[in-house]
RNA sequence: GUCUCCUUCGUCUAGUGGUUAGGACAGUGGGUUUUCAUCCCGCCAACAGGGGUUCGACUCCCCUAGGAGAUACCA
């Protein structure tokens, strides 16, 4: 049989980086080995599930262009794909597990538990459960089943020996039993499994050959092996993946800023570009190359390359893919997808109207290589739709000269606007050259007087683009407005 | 505390016994340019430390240190 991986979230969060390198890795893992992905759904937290995780986990993958040949909504032998749709299996097999002597029921609460962990804390004793209901009379069993309490079920790890599993990147693990999490629940009290329980026996039952996950899964990698030996099962391939860490070297989250990958979506990241630097964290080509397509991943991606090492997520060096992802679109296509950036801003109607669009398709070609991020749209083209609020008088006036010299600047671009709107790019730029000589100022200093009233900044697109733009009558009004500002600092000031 | 994993420039990484230790991001300097950005060129910057093995170690082994993760009726 061919290679089956899975990505299986629990939709308890918002899907956030770490989950989807998780989600990518398996994938192109997948598609590289002419295999199956399959979704999966690990609902069994039923506190913390909630519905606008599990939409949000559909519509990132969607985003990403990620698609699952099993799952949920799709057919496959192998369903139900949702856990929460499979417990009586799994209810079945923590069953069989009691009956082998393998499992037991434990009736300890949770509140005995609470106060267990504290003491253990406050006494620097090892942690984890002291095993009370493992060897439990007949009678205190009974008696408890009389107070009707409602039992976990636990595996017995067993107390000697230990537990070896080769992982694919880190080679052996090798792990003394006494060291495992002492007798983990399998079975909740309210029915559902845990997550060691459900995944071994999904995996299993699923034909699942690799299981590719983060490292922070690796302690109870023996666990899982244990399992697979009770149930007389064999285990997949384990292949723990290198962490995704914040840049204090810390498991990435929230404190991190945004994780949640549908926040990149919202601030302007293109897919293509979260996708590829994602798969640059903990794996690698070669030396040189680091720009990739879904489909190119598809079939480099190999385990071979990864990296043991966790890596630092960089937000800097997403932002540059980004640019340059943004840079690759056609004037056409990003025009197209900034048009939601600029409804969101308040500059343009929903669907544009004819003049709207007129004015994004000249802008595009304008700000496309300033953009990093495409709700960088909303500061870089405001002056387009927005009067401008205030003039700072200091950016008004170019250095080495004063307010007199700049009205006399802007009085002589006044007298030629005409001309300028009449005028190519090229033309412009020889009537502001010649304009500069006969003011005797350099042409800069011609130019950012008009940019800053036309742009209300020093900073701004290129300015000949901007004023056809903006239209000859506005240009006007702003230039007639900055002139009066001026005309009254030269009076006053 | 205990267990496990990890360790090449600030960051992502290439490297699999013999290299001036390569690339990218960031930073910084310069060029192009009407600002910003793009683009181009330059610079800065790393094998955690100590022992071995070897003619020779970034590469193999051991120890130390540091970091991270796990220690739930969450996944």
């Amino acid at each position: 049989m061919g290679v089956r991986v899975r990505y299986a979230p629990s939709p308890t969060g918002l899907q956030h980086i770490g989950g989807i390198r998780t989600a990518l890795f398996n994938y192109f893992f997948a598609k590289s080995k002419g295999g199956d992905f399959i979704l999966r759904i690990e609902d069994t937290d039923r506190e913390r599930f909630q519905e606008e995780a599990l939409q949000d986990l559909y519509s990132t993958l969607n985003w990403l262009g990620i698609d699952w040949d099993e799952g949920p909504d799709r057919n496959g032998n192998y369903g139900p794909y949702v856990q929460s749709q499979r417990t009586e299996l799994y209810r079945e097999y923590a069953r069989r597990l009691v009956e082998s002597g393998q499992a037991y029921y434990c009736y300890c609460s949770s509140e005995r538990l609470d106060d267990l962990r504290e003491k253990q804390k406050k006494d620097k004793e090892d942690f984890g459960y002291d095993r009370k209901c493992r060897n439990l009379s007949d009678a205190e069993i009974s008696r408890c089943k009389q107070e009707n309490i409602k039992p976990v079920i636990r595996l017995k790890i067993p107390l000697e020996g230990e537990t070896v599993f080769t992982d694919y990147l880190l080679g052996e693990i090798i792990k003394k039993n006494s060291d495992i999490n002492p007798d983990p629940v399998l079975l909740k009290s309210d029915g559902y499994p845990t997550y060691h329980l459900a995944n071994v026996i999904d995996d299993h039952f699923m034909n699942i050959t690799h299981i590719l996950r983060a490292q922070e899964w690796i302690p109870s990698g023996s666990l899982h092996v244990l399992l697979y030996k009770a149930f007389g099962w064999k285990p997949p391939v384990y292949c723990h993946l290198p962490m995704v860490m914040g840049s204090d070297g810390q498991k990435l989250s929230k404190r991190h800023g945004s994780t949640a990958v549908r926040d990149f979506k919202a601030k302007g990241y293109l897919p293509e570009a979260v996708l590829n630097y994602v798969s640059l964290i903990g794996w690698s080509f070669d030396d040189s190359r680091e720009f990739f397509t879904k489909e190119e991943l598809e079939k480099l991606f190999t385990l071979e390359k990864l990296n043991k090492a966790p890596g630092v997520f960089d937000y800097k060096k997403l932002e540059w893919f980004n640019g340059n992802y943004i840079r690759q679109k056609s004037d056409e296509q990003l025009a197209q997808i900034l048009i939601p950036y600029l409804v969101r801003a308040g500059f343009v109607e929903e669907n544009p109207s004819p003049e709207e669009h007129k004015i994004i398709d000249g802008l595009v070609p304008l700000v496309k290589e300033r953009l990093k991020v495409l709700s960088d749209i909303k500061d870089i083209s405001a002056f387009l739709f927005r009067e401008i609020d205030e003039y700072n008088i200091e950016e008004l006036i170019p250095k080495k000269l004063d307010a007199s010299k700049t009205v006399e600047i802007l009085e002589n671009i006044k007298s030629v606007l005409d001309e300028i709107f009449e005028s190519n790019e090229e033309k412009t730029e020889e009537l502001f050259k010649k304009l500069a000589g006969k003011l005797d100022v350099k042409l800069g200093d011609l130019i950012m007087p008009l940019r800053t009233a036309v742009t209300g900044s020093r900073i701004s697109p290129p300015i000949t683009g901007s004023l056809k733009l903006l239209g000859m009558e506005k240009t006007a009004a702003r230039i007639n407005r900055v002139l009066d500002i001026l005309k009254n600092e030269v009076v006053n000031g």
